[in-house]
DNA sequence: CCCGATTTGATAAGGATTATAATTCTTCTG
DNA sequence: CAGAAGAATTATAATCCTTATCAAATCGGG
């Protein structure tokens, strides 16, 4: 943790910009839920449980700022706010989303699943891929889980029903 | 195009939704602006046009239930407003972007590049996908020429004032 | 043609993000 | 170590996009 912190530290000096405390408190909150995708004022009222002094517009600029260095990825599923989500450490490809349509759920691919559709994309429409974007909506696989076992009671639940009336 | 019209009055009508003058005349600027990517804000201009006494609320609400019917989808591009794109016709799956981060375009690709990857995805996490989303972001083709002409240009330059030199 | 339900238009309200301006912190310099 | 220039911060106002509200208009069935 203290050397990522480091390094985003250097990341920030090479463009003459400072790690002030708040950005540092920023920066933890981030680390420390790097599974979550955390809105603005999530990331807000969190740092403010560390820095209660800090205020929404700083932490909005940090966030601006940390995209443009390319250490959080800006990212937006729909619902009106902007998320932002941690890159993995020296990835050059930004990772995949599963978005679950029945409990909100979103998990992460870290993965990279479009090597070849890249290659083709810069093959066939002559265009060079930088970065991408990729989700998928859907169940996820606690809703499907939990939708099998209903299945299976329901099941069972016949099957008793049968045996009554005999 | 009036085909297009009529079966989208069967969607409608099948869900207990009127196709009211003002939702045609939504309908007709996203058929005839097929290939762009139009905000609200868009529509509600261009229909102005045609129908100059519409409301931006009732925009608004067309591109909404335009959306719960997957006649469109609705993008966002990270800069701050939402975009509508007309599904290709019983299309399943909505189709890709390129978005260029020179000149801004945004291009579009019909054909479904994900079927092995969501085979994969359904198989390894378990998730039963319904729907993707994914955008490149890179250079277009018509950027990559561009700097390729002028990357002769420079050469040829070069090799003249060689010539000049001797 | 009338009635109940739907839809609309104008506008207010809401929520997220950005801009502003005064203040505080840093760092550099002499 | 004081003073000054510059960067960053805070609080708040302003802005922008979208949604909610509600009276008025419209539509389709009887």
């Amino acid at each position: 943790m203290e050397g990522r912190i480091n390094r985003i530290k250097k990341q920030l000096h090479a463009q003459k910009y400072k790690l002030t405390p708040q950005r540092e408190a920023t920066v933890r909150v981030l680390l420390e839920n790097e599974q979550d995708h955390l809105s603005a004022e999530d990331v807000y009222l969190l740092v403010k449980e560390k820095a209660p002094e800090i205020g929404l517009a700083t932490v909005y600029r940090t966030l601006e700022l940390l995209t443009e260095l390319k250490v959080v990825d800006k990212i937006n599923f729909g619902d009106g706010v902007s998320r932002y989500d941690l890159r993995q450490e020296g990835a050059n490809h930004f990772h995949h989303h599963l978005v679950c349509i029945e409990c909100g759920a979103v998990d992460e691919i870290q993965e990279d699943l479009l090597g070849d559709v890249e290659k083709l994309v810069e093959r066939r429409w002559h265009f060079k891929v930088k970065d991408h974007r990729l989700t998928f909506h859907g169940i996820c696989h606690r809703c499907l889980e939990k939708r099998e076992a209903e299945n299976r009671q329901d099941h069972e639940n016949e099957l008793e029903h049968e045996v009554e009336k005999v």
